[in-house]
DNA sequence: CAAATATAATAGTATTACTATCAAAAATAA
DNA sequence: TTATTTTTGATAGTAATACTATTATATTTG
């Protein structure tokens, strides 16, 4: 089914960039590049100026496009978080049994990534890495409640929301249904930092996953009475 | 019973400093107005020059103690977590049953945190405050596998081991205590964040605590059958 | 083809993240 | 108490960062 859509375009609010990156060949560079460029080198060392020589472009032209490099981050995890919203709504068509969309939303959400080949510009592959280690960034600075006022978050929110819902259907008296899947979410993306960098503290490896994980915490949670 | 001890000393170990803060007037200080300054304006903008003028002292004399602001801030979580061990072993000495061990651990690594007036120099609640909004940061960079390897993060996770091998004790076929575990403390920062800055994807507020949230969720996942 | 727009090149500023050096002050040891 | 060692403070300096401004040159579009 999903060969019937050959391209797939996201789309992001317009207040986290100056420029929108998609309409243009340098926009879309921009893209690409950085995601690759901040996945070598960290979000930490990476700047406007290595970019702008790795794509053979000049650091003021990029500014053309993101304010700074805080915004080109927020950007790059508004577009992860919408393409993993979209691949979540495809998946949850015409299924009926709310704990069977609870659990393709789960898989969705915590499974490891492979790369889009409908999006061009956007390895989600490497993405996913560049999320699991600098999302927190985004959330977790002194701007927060500016930013959020501004709707910098709301796909994430979405996200989330639309996960809670689906919780609230199954069981409607379960008092914590944003707390645990907010938990999830967030807790499905340190599960693989942990995995790579801090094996000693989780129990996901090669064999098990964060998903096998989150799926027996929900079955315990929400079916077990 | 705390009475009895007047004051309590944290160690961290010496790979973290150049020279250790707690042998002089100076470190003190260095350590007692960071954390004050940090959750002021964020460690983003945290810098030792600013931090100098507030002390009243020079940048260069702060370099003679950490290296840079990230061991510092390395220094500042590690004493978090040794002051959070700290007080769970003694709230779980004498007791026998690991079912109350565990509520007991858990309250202690979820609860609010208000100051401890016996460490002179640290203020607690304001260090919670930075926890929550930084301790990402220091595990989330290009060279944690190098950190990790020297020992900056030993006594965060012999914190959560600590926890793991209850777990194992009360349910020794429960495959996930490690990532259980490390989902909660994990997660009961980022709740404690959600509830102060994006309420609307989290249960916890004023009335509920993310501890309510956490004792329910392992009530249900250890004891129910 | 003209006009508008996008990009590139260059230069410049304030701040950051340090390092090096030396003098002054404080602690300690003889 | 003096001499010595250690600690701290002051100053200066460097390379990199995070931008802004200006102007020239392409490129697109009408």
């Amino acid at each position: 089914m999903h060969n019937l859509i050959t391209n797939i375009k996201i789309q992001i609010s317009d207040k986290i960039f100056v420029k929108d990156p998609e309409t243009s060949a340098l926009g879309k560079k921009i893209i690409k590049e950085s995601i690759i460029l901040i996945d070598e080198i960290g979000f930490d060392n990476f700047t406007f100026k290595k970019l702008g020589e790795r794509i053979g472009s000049n650091e003021s032209s990029i500014y053309r496009y993101f304010e700074n490099k805080h915004k080109l981050l927020v950007y790059l995890c508004s577009w992860y978080w919408s393409w993993i919203e979209y691949k979540m709504v495809f998946k949850l068509t015409n299924i009926d049994d709310p704990m069977e969309r609870l659990k393709r939303a789960i898989v969705i959400v915590t499974e490891k990534i492979v790369d889009d080949e409908r999006t061009e510009h956007v390895n989600e592959r490497i993405l996913n890495r560049i999320v699991i280690i600098e999302f927190t960034k985004t959330l977790y600075t002194k701007e927060v409640d500016e930013e959020n006022k501004v709707g910098y978050f709301i796909i994430y929110k979405r996200l989330i929301n639309r996960m809670v819902a689906i919780v609230n259907e199954i069981n409607p008296d379960y008092p914590f249904a944003k707390s645990l899947i907010s938990t999830i979410v967030k807790g499905s993306l340190h599960q693989h930092f942990l995995k790579e960098h801090l094996s000693t503290i989780t129990d996901c490896n090669e064999q098990v996953s964060p998903t096998n994980f989150f799926m027996d915490l929900i079955n315990t949670i929400l079916i077990k009475e």
